[in-house]
DNA sequence: AATTTTCCTTAGCCTTGGTAATGACGTAGG
DNA sequence: CCTACGTCATTACCAAGGCTAAGGAAAATT
């Protein structure tokens, strides 16, 4: 790896966890917290999902998963199921209106990194939007 | 605002935060909360600041930082002095082991996203290395 | 059929951040 | 001057959110 890939690598990590940090003081619900933000987000991708699949996703042991889930279920963010063939298991899955805090949630930060952008000159923006889609493969990879 | 733009402001805003999050499951240094290790970022670059100034920077309270320090103190990363002009305030500045455990938390940060990286092709890690300056500058921004 | 494993949940602790109140020091108005 | 007010750090207390340990029910295994 070449001197100019660790300096690039070095500027990704720096860029995306300082960005990350801004970002999250943007966030529109002041009511949920980031790891319920996070759980919403990946029901709104998976559809449904048990508390021990969303605990391994998140990072978080299941009894915080417990706990998060009830206080989502508690606003009406989210529903709880019996599992059709498990009974042991739960299937939790996101209710219309967090899709709407999602929403609101995801323009609000877009608009404020749009804003940001505003600072970047014609050519940096391009530079930028070329990688926008690599960022994203790299980030889910 | 192009239709194109607003696509990478969402990729650009998801990849960071979700790169973030994985990043930050990398510390190296179990002991420091991410609060206290941006403490020693922070001072790393300024040198030195006062408890109220770090508290702006890091967007926390006082009595949050008066407490973050007392940690670091404790844990010798972190040097205490009066100010030399006001008696109400005090002069905080880094030791030399808080460089190190900055260093290799940064050197473990690099190695994890650089071997991620190995799952981008050539072309693609060309267009991510002409805009991460770019993306540092707008994380600074 | 009995034992083990898996899954969710409950209970209790710890860390971390916040607000309110305090005390020491600087600053401005009379 | 000196009194009143603002500012800075700190102390004391409180709430949120995560973890470990332990429990109870259902499935899987032997």
């Amino acid at each position: 790896m070449s001197e100019d890939d660790l300096v690039a690598v070095s500027q990704l990590r720096s860029s995306a966890m300082r960005l990350a940090r801004r970002l999250r003081h943007q966030r529109v619900e002041e009511s949920l917290s980031p790891t319920e933000m996070g759980v919403l987000g990946t029901l709104a991708r998976c559809g449904k999902a048990t508390p021990g699949e969303l605990a391994r996703k998140e990072h978080v042991q299941p009894p915080s998963m417990t706990r998060i889930i009830a206080m989502l279920e508690e606003k009406g963010l989210v529903r709880r199921e019996p599992h059709p063939e498990d009974r042991r298991q739960v299937v939790v899955s996101s209710t219309e209106e967090a899709e709407q805090i999602l929403n609101e949630s995801r323009r609000r930060r877009n608009a404020w990194l749009a804003e940001l952008a505003e600072g970047l000159d014609e050519d940096e923006w391009e530079r930028l939007k070329a990688a926008a889609p690599v960022l994203y493969k790299l980030a889910h990879l």
